[in-house]
DNA sequence: TCCCAGATGCAACAATGTTGCAGGAGTGAT
DNA sequence: ATCACTCCTGCAACATTGTTGCATCTGGGA
């Protein structure tokens, strides 16, 4: 699905800079910091621009976000005409080349807490080395 | 176990700071950030030694991390007297009061990768309001 | 006692996240 | 077309955490 429909489909403006963003993470389809999004886009973006855009998709829950093993949020966008992608999956980080990739065929294990607390949401990292680092 | 018994057991020179900053670990037993041990320790507490102590006691594995989801390591010592603590647990995290908890009952799902990747370590944090926050 | 590895304190920096504000662009109503 | 208003963007500024370098201090073994 293209960047533009995605977004009137939400009700937001459609802008240069959240096409572009929409459009790196449709391409990539990995979790991407806001600096590895930087590097695809025009030298002049501005950082802020990028954050908010990346914390408006999602808000409006058109990416999910994960936190990596370095304390940064990576965002990723899963194309919506596949069968809804919640998110909840596990993830893999590579520890040597830092890319990430969604393990999107895993599904998070339930979870017993303690009485009368309640779970908002989970979240999951394996690390390591990926198969390209091992060789 | 005393302080000075794990740290002596580790050949790290038992200091007053690793002392205290080992002692508050396990007597609060959940994972701490840096700057919540700082608030149990004196006011001249130097940030970069308790950063330091922090990294040292978990190279040497005396306490073991995990990430928050605000990006923040936060660590955590259980007694050694009890059978081993791994740190092969899932976290819970309260999003209201910021506590943390260590789920030692449960146990990291076995998670597939891709052909050739190794994996070196598992991080699961649930996320949600624990019970007091609830209330 | 002397020496040296190791521990600490302080300065300094990088990266990310976050907010405020002012100016600019787009939209819809008149 | 004009105007008003909302929203978007760019820039400055700040907080927090993590991290390193260096000078100094300290404890323990030779
Ligand atoms: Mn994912
Ligand atoms: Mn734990
Ligand atoms: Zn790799
Ligand atoms: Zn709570």
């Amino acid at each position: 699905m293209q960047p533009e429909t995605i977004l009137e489909s939400k009700s937001i403006r459609c802008t240069p800079i959240r096409q572009a963003i929409l459009e790196i993470l449709l391409k990539k389809g990995c979790p991407m910091s806001y600096k590895e999004v930087e590097a695809f886009l025009p030298e002049e973006s501005d950082r802020v621009t990028i954050y908010r855009t990346l914390s408006l998709l999602f808000r409006k829950g058109i990416v999910h976000r994960v936190m990596d093993m370095k304390g940064t949020w990576r965002f990723c966008a899963h194309d919506p005409g596949i069968s809804g992608c919640p998110g909840d999956h596990a993830h893999f980080e590579c520890l040597i080349c830092g890319r990430m990739d969604c393990l999107t065929n895993t599904c998070l294990p339930y979870i017993d807490v303690e009485d009368g607390a309640v779970v908002k949401g989970k979240h999951m990292v394996v690390y390591g080395v990926c198969s390209l680092c091992m060789k």
